[in-house]
This record gives C-alpha cells, structure tokens and sequence, in this order.
DNA sequence: CTAATATATGAATGATTGTTCATATGTTCA
DNA sequence: TGAACATATGAACAATCATTCATATATTAG
C-alpha cells in the first residue's frame, strides 16, 4: 500500500470523512507535538525515573543521588542534564556542590497519572 | 569515583542520612519502575502520539490512521500493537476490518498534564 | 598558586528501537 | 475453493540513546 493515497486505502474512510477532518484539525501542531513527545520520552527511562523519585524526597548533589542509585556520577550528570533541559528539575549551587530538585510539582501529577494506569 | 562506594562519595551524605534511608525506603519496586518506565516510553514517540490523538477524535480502522498521518499500514499496526500491549489502545474486530480506540480515559489524562507541563 | 573535591562534558560504544519489506493470517464474497 | 482485501508479523537496517572513560571546568582550602 502506498500512503500517500490518502483517500482510497480501505471502504471505510469515505464513510466518515466528516470525523477525518475533525482529527485534521484537532491534531496539535507540530511543535507542540515534539514537545509532548519529548517530554515523555523523558520520563521513559528507568535511571531518570528514579532520580525523580529521589527527588520527590529532597532535594540532593549529584553524588548522592549517584550513590543511592547505585551508579557513576557521570552518568546521573548526563541524565540530570536531560532532565534540567526538560525543566523537570532545576540545580542550585552551593560551593562546590550543586543540589538538585523538582522544578514544580507538575512531574509528580505526571507520574501519578502513568502510576494510576498501571494500578488500574 | 566508585559508585559502590555508598557512603564516601561526597561530604554531604553524612550529613542527611535520614533522607536517604527515607528515600531508600520510598522507592517504589523494581516491578512498577519497569511497568512506570515502560508506559511513558510508549508515549516517548511522535508516532504512537499522533496515532492517540487520532483516537481522542473517534475510534477508527488501521488503514484509514495509515492514510491520515501519511504512513504505511505496516508501521501503524506495528506501533498499534505496543499501545495495545501497554494497555492505552484496544481493538475491535468488525469483519476484515479491526477498529481501534482509546482504552479508557487514563490516556487523555496523561496527555493533558504533559501539555500543561509544556505550556507552563 | 596548588591540591583536592564536585560536577560537567565530548567521544566512543553497545544496546535499543522505528520503519521498511516481504509475507503470513484472517475474513468476505463470488 | 479461490481471489481480494485488511491486518499482523518476523527479519533487517538505520538511527537514536544510555553508559563509560577520559578529561575539563569550577570551587574551596591550605
């Protein structure tokens, strides 16, 4: 099947061709779409998850969220990076330390949700 | 570093062990850090985005997705079938045709704060 | 300034993943 | 039964990504 066809694929499209332009328009641009798409796809690794749910407790340094993770301080530094960029959580410096936390409480509200499913 | 080394890592760990035996006991278990992990990466795609997006509007057949999101049939029932497996998808068989929609309203949800994340 | 400590980062690598292609399965109709 | 259509699926490939390693930056203490 060739997809650009956009029309004569199966029997049914033509049967609702109303609907196939209410999707039209109702799908978010493209911007917003890489956005979101981003954004979870954030949340979709096991090391940045369980950095969010450090920090749900306190704010911490690198170090220690490395150390109770279990892994190298540069790879939470890389993560810790992904996340900052997606405005997760936010660093603030303190001498040589730098101690991370959520950035709002939008990420818990996010993880509940994905947690709710999963309870479902 | 050593990031066995649970304990010397930095000179603050010391110093807010309290919160680190909370945080060690608050986090949640390998199960639902995968199962958590898992269903956020299925949102993690542009894709498999467009296709929920589609089905916010009505459910609908795989070949008239394909068609409007410019793709072939094979990539859509393949990404169909991860939603399925992750639950946020199901089918309907009505003859050759299999009608897919939105499993519950779980999705929407988790659509809706990723946005007001981004809108922010 | 130098040494020590905490964090950040670029490059390389192994693993994961989305799409394509070819083909199989399932259903209807003649 | 056989042809036509809708969907599903396995294998292969290209692209993406998380981690590691080595090293750079930043800060403090001496």
């Amino acid at each position: 099947m060739n997809a650009r066809d956009t029309i004569d694929c199966c029997d049914y499209i033509h049967t609702h061709e109303d609907i196939v332009e209410a999707v039209r328009q109702k799908m978010p641009d493209e911007d917003t779409l890489y956005d979101l798409t981003e954004l979870f796809r954030i949340f979709g690794d096991s090391t940045r998850i369980r950095i969010l749910y450090v920090l749900f407790e306190a704010e911490m340094c690198v170090c220690d969220i490395a150390s109770l993770l279990g892994m190298t301080q540069s790879a939470i530094s890389h993560q810790l990076r992904a996340l900052k960029n997606a405005r997760l959580v936010k660093g603030r410096r303190e001498g040589k330390t730098v101690f991370y936390a959520l950035a709002d409480d939008h990420v818990k509200t996010i993880i509940d949700q994905g947690l709710n499913h999963i309870a479902e």
